[in-house]
RNA sequence: GGGGGUGUGCCCGAGUGGCUAAAGGGGACGGGCUGUAAACCCGUUGGCUAUGCCUACCUAGGUUCGAAUCCUAGCGCCCCCA
């Protein structure tokens, strides 16, 4: 069974991001990659219409007989390929949207926070009056007659649609901070200031989700206005190394996952161990070398 | 040599006699989270035999019922004049 990868990456997604999000170049890839490079960086993406992506992929995979292998970064974003998830259809960026975010504006968190307690209690229960972000979701899904709550009790549960096995890689604090140091590194020498001029000059300075992506954002304020690259590379290092600490967080805690530790491997060693660690679990793959 | 200032918890920094284990920020650590998720949000951050005790605001003394806060000396750093 020969194995061709689904990116679980949200920023994978926008073509033209290639070096910050450590996109594999397409000469280097040695087997099929999906659910990469979809959309222009302007345009706003979300985790329904990844769902829809990544399962056609793996409906594609399967049809060759081949196995799918979901690889990422994005813990929603894994979750809502496998597990048993909908969501709603229709766009996500809404005039009703813009204008629940005015009203938070104009109330305060508390006071729309207070606004969703009336109609939805059990979800404002859940929901922190701070994370306005969520607090307007919960709004928008009560308005077409959903409850947060009932969400938040039916997803807690994690059904895979798919008969599938996790596996974590894990490395050492000290260790996964050094390799994030030496990636931001990589990075720049890649162009990766080249990149983000390219991406400004193409007009997606505001772009929703893209500008929001870490490598990027910081190096905005370096080519407008000439603030200090160093600084500004601090800033990546920082924000990568508590992005990789949320990964840990989101990943953690589900109990699907088999964690290998990789702090002493290879890359090429560590993928030997997934293999030797999925052919223990009765899994057989047969890698690109055995074709 | 003369004058002025300053020394606070991992870092920066507020605090000028009791309400101070010490505001705030940073960093770190931990956590939450179906449609912006590399986003958004929350918690903890001196120690312990833990509804109390111990140790703490450069060091050593002192004043006081009580001191990070006042006094004396020492040490370090900063600025100005020479």
């Amino acid at each position: 069974l020969g194995g061709e990868i689904v990116s679980a990456d949200s920023m994978q997604i926008y073509r033209g991001m290639d070096v910050g999000t450590s996109k594999t170049p397409a000469e280097r890839r040695r087997v099929r990659q999906w659910c990469v490079d979809l959309v222009e960086p302007g345009r706003p993406y979300s985790a329904a219409l990844y769902q829809r992506a990544a399962r056609e992929a793996i409906a594609d995979i399967h049809e060759r007989d081949a196995l799918p292998v979901v690889v990422g970064g994005t813990g929603l974003y894994v979750r809502a390929a496998l597990d048993d998830w909908d969501f709603p259809t229709g766009e996500a960026e809404t005039p009703e949207r813009a204008s629940l975010e005015r009203l938070a504006d104009e109330l305060g968190a508390d006071a729309l926070h207070a606004r969703l307690a009336a109609i939805d209690p059990e979800g404002a229960s859940l929901i922190h009056p701070n994370n306005v972000r969520r607090v307007i979701r919960a709004l928008e899904m009560a308005a077409t007659g959903v409850s947060y709550a009932a969400q938040a009790a039916r997803f807690a549960s994690r059904n895979s649609v798919y008969d599938s096995t996790f596996v974590g890689l894990h490395i050492d604090r000290a260790r996964l901070y050094e390799r994030i140091g030496e990636r931001v590194d990589a990075m720049l020498d890649s162009g990766l200031l080249g990149e983000v001029e390219g991406l400004l000059a193409a007009g997606y300075r505001d772009a929703l989700t893209a500008s929001q992506a870490i490598g990027y954002k910081q190096l905005v304020p370096v080519l407008e206005a000439g603030a200090p690259l160093a600084e500004a590379v601090e800033q990546i290092r920082k924000a990568t190394r508590r992005y990789a600490k949320r990964q840990y967080t989101w990943f953690r805690a589900d109990p699907r996952v088999n964690w290998v530790d990789a702090t002493e491997l290879s890359p090429a060693k560590a993928a030997d161990t997934v293999l030797e660690l999925l052919e223990s679990l009765g899994r057989t793959v047969r890698t690109p070398h055995d074709r």
